[in-house]
DNA sequence: CTCTGGATTAGCT
DNA sequence: GCTAATCCAGAGC
């Protein structure tokens, strides 16, 4: 786990499609999805949080892979990271959308949607899903109630290599990553 | 201290 | 396609 983490951001959020992350509620109940949009980040890149070096919120990126780095922003959502490269580094990949494992209804009670496609196709969509908030930022993500569960990287055929979304610095980037197959992609390449 | 803009989303036109 | 919602981190003074 340590040494897939501790590799640069790009190659960590291309390789990591396809892993699962396993979230448990206080009632008990457990939650499986699996990571299929990814963004990287890391201090070269001016779109990074982490480009101005240490701050308050960006100490948690500058520390130990495998942590969770969680950002509050536009006043009412969060956004979840997973923190890659050694330590010192401030480099993370953003978990963009996430497809349900487990039966969706133990989440989608969290969020009031039409379509199930909507659930967790969106950074801030799949946080309030699965109940992470500012409480989980520095989570370690060996442990409960958020655990990581890595699985042999995809391949290249099936991923998909593009822009980052949301983002007005950095654009020459191509450092998103998703599946080509699922459904729950926030925003596909046109053709 | 003040100011600016944001790794977004839902709902409306 | 457009925009309101709604807060705070970070920069500049």
């Amino acid at each position: 786990m340590q040494e897939f983490l501790e590799r640069p951001a790009p190659i960590v959020a291309r390789e990591i499609l396809g892993s699962y992350l396993k979230r448990s509620f206080t009632d008990g109940s457990t939650a499986l999805v699996r990571i299929v949009e990814t963004e990287a980040y890391d201090q070269s890149d001016v779109a990074s949080h982490s480009y101005n070096g240490i701050t308050p919120r960006t100490t948690v990126m500058f520390g130990e892979p495998g942590h969770l780095y969680v950002y509050f922003t536009y006043g009412m959502h969060y956004c979840s990271n997973i923190v890659v490269g050694k330590k010192g580094h401030g480099a993370a990949v953003l978990i963009r959308a996430v497809e349900p494992v487990s039966d969706p209804s133990l989440i989608v009670k969290n969020r009031r949607v039409k379509n199930i496609l909507d659930l967790t196709n969106g950074p801030a969509k799949l946080c309030q899903a699965l109940l992470i908030t500012k409480e989980l930022n520095g989570h370690n993500l060996n442990n409960q109630p958020l655990q990581l569960i890595l699985e042999k990287p995809a391949q290249n055929k099936d991923i998909v290599e593009a822009t980052r979304i949301g983002i007005s610095k950095g654009r020459e980037l191509r450092w998103r990553y998703y599946l080509k197959e699922s459904d729950f992609v926030s925003k596909k390449v046109k053709n």
